[in-house]
RNA sequence: CGGGGUGUAGCGUAGCCCGGUCAUCGCGCCUGCUUUGGGAGCAGGAGGUCGCAGGUUCGAAUCCUGCCACCCCGACCA
């Protein structure tokens, strides 16, 4: 367990490295880009993988399991996609090893082993999967086909960060097929909002829904929706994407089903997902100097009770009332903790639940024993209150819906306060560069103009808002026409 | 793949310029006693192919050559 951590605002790349390792949600691997999730951090994970699985069950969608290995051929058969993850693929040549005959006890791949077709490991999935479809879908009583797909996929990054960008990491991917274009969209502006209301609600971070450029498209998609989420450092973090695919897979793949008239037509497809990078996300929004600060929705402990004693005795006494409370709690369906180890002392424990972000810390020592009460301490504010005895269970279950409530709102006025609207290209680099944040301006709609932004100041166009109004103004950089804000950043 | 940098114990490091009790210090780990309401103190202890392979030298963590790995800045990153 280490001291203190960097601080945020000294160097926050190295904060965040830090957290992540101390926290003991992950480290880096023994594999280049690669990422180890320790069990508190796959914890986490779990709750989130759970309730977004309910909300997409609720939806009507099915979950399924798709190869990990893409033939060469399926992979490039839509061009535009191919074309988008050629540059980052991990491509599987052989199938065997065999001892090197110059170097005793190593193995060396077996060149005569060469595969025929190469493998491409998924960066994503659309490829096999609507290949598969194709045997699926022949009516339009097959439709809609509503799935999705919890899996790793593996992106060649040149550089990486735990959790934000890896190059393998854990998702979900939906994928759907659909009798009409509009039924399509409706469902690729379902996905994105259920993403929202996730992201929102359970891990207490404010987003942006929006559209991306065309640049910021995915590769493949006739419109990419996506939230936007806003990071301490004032940067942007894509935390969910909802592509609403067309008629492209379907051609691609000639996956044809015949309508209620007899017609042969294409099927409308989508696709969408989140992956661990939401970790990063929960991470980077709400954790503070004395470490990860987590939203009761999610965290794999809510309260822990730590006990303060001198001698087993006293232990004994100590550890009759926390049996209660716990016992008490877990009624209540609070997730809790005791932690009578007796190798740490409290002080120590103290730092290491808030460095674990737990939310609620109940302390018990002499004291608690004599007056009949117990230390209630909130990660979130670091307030401390004694509470008696007998109201401890109402206390916390008010305590955590307050702090959920109180890291939404934290979240949310940090990024209120950081959208800035701009009209000149001055001002455009100057909030750039002290304040940062998402910066709201006004865009010709070009993506020479967006690259020559992006080249002169490394910001991109997050998204074009949904609830944007229509505004006539000028571009900020080019001069010309606009007729709405969109919103740049520079971004994860 | 370009530009820069770094490899010394589980982690973080000193030493390298100027070769010779230099393998240093902190954290962590182990044992014992005292401690326990905010990261304990004292005493003792374990742990190292100094990234790898050559070379120079009486002698290399230190100088030279090659290789490998990692980091940072670019490029790349729906």
């Amino acid at each position: 367990m280490g001291k203190n951590l960097t601080k945020r605002s000294e160097d926050y790349s190295k904060w965040y490295n830090e957290l992540v390792v101390k926290a003991d949600l992950a480290e880096n691997s023994a594999v280049r880009g690669c990422m180890v999730i320790k069990p508190y951090g796959y914890a986490i994970w779990e709750k989130m993988q759970a309730q977004l699985d309910k909300m997409f069950k609720e939806t009507g969608h099915q979950n399924a399991y798709f190869p990990l290995f893409v033939p060469k051929s399926l992979f490039e058969a839509e061009e535009k996609n191919a074309e988008g993850f050629a540059k980052e693929c991990a491509v599987v040549t052989h199938y065997r090893l065999e001892n090197d005959p110059d170097k005793p006890g190593k193995l060396r791949v077996d060149p005569k082993a060469r595969l025929e077709e190469e493998l491409v490991v998924r960066p994503t999935s659309e490829a096999i999967i609507w290949n598969t479809y194709k045997n699926w879908i022949q009516s339009y009583r097959d439709l809609p086909l509503l799935i999705n797909q919890w899996a790793n996929v593996v992106r060649w990054e040149m550089r990486t960060r735990l959790f934000l960008r890896t190059a393998e990491f854990l998702w979900q991917e939906g994928h759907t097929a659909h009798a009409t274009k509009a039924e399509a969209i409706a469902e690729t502006e379902q996905m994105n909002d259920i993403y929202a209301e996730f992201v929102e609600n359970f891990m207490a971070i404010p987003v942006i829904k929006g559209i991306k450029s065309e640049n910021e498209r995915f590769a493949g998609a006739v419109e990419t929706y996506c939230i936007e989420a806003l990071m301490q450092d004032g940067k942007a973090l894509q935390a969910g994407t909802s592509h609403f695919l067309g008629q492209n897979f379907a051609k691609a793949f000639d996956v044809k089903f015949a309508s209620k008239e007899g017609k042969q037509e294409y099927v409308w497809a989508t696709s969408w997902g989140v992956s661990t990078r939401l970790m990063g996300a929960l991470i980077m929004t709400h954790s503070d100097d004395n470490g990860l600060v987590l939203p009761p929705n999610l965290a794999p402990i809510q309260v822990v009770i730590v006990p303060i004693y001198k001698g087993e005795e006293q232990l004994a006494q100590i550890s009759e009332v926390a049996h209660a409370i716990v016992a008490d709690l877990r009624k209540a369906g609070i997730s809790v903790k005791y932690d009578d180890r007796d190798t740490h002392k409290p002080g120590f424990k103290f730092n290491e639940y808030e460095l674990k972000g737990v939310p609620l810390r109940i302390g018990i020592g002499p004291k608690d024993l004599e007056k009949g009460t117990v230390e209630l301490a909130r990660r979130d504010t670091l307030e401390k209150q004694f509470v008696a005895k007998d109201e401890v269970v109402g206390k916390v279950r008010g305590l955590l819906e307050e702090i959920q409530e109180n890291l939404w709102n934290r979240a949310l006025a940090y990024r209120d306060a950081h959208i800035t609207e701009v009209e000149t290209f001055d001002e455009f680099k100057e909030v750039l560069d002290t304040k940062g944040g998402f910066i709201s301006a006004h865009w010709d709609g070009t993506a020479e103009t967006e690259d020559k932004i992006k080249e002169l100041t490394k910001a991109t166009i997050r998204c074009i808002p949904l609830d944007a109004k229509e505004e006539d103004g000028v571009d900020v950089y080019s001069g010309k026409p606009s007729k709405q804000r969109v919103l740049f950043a520079k971004a994860y």
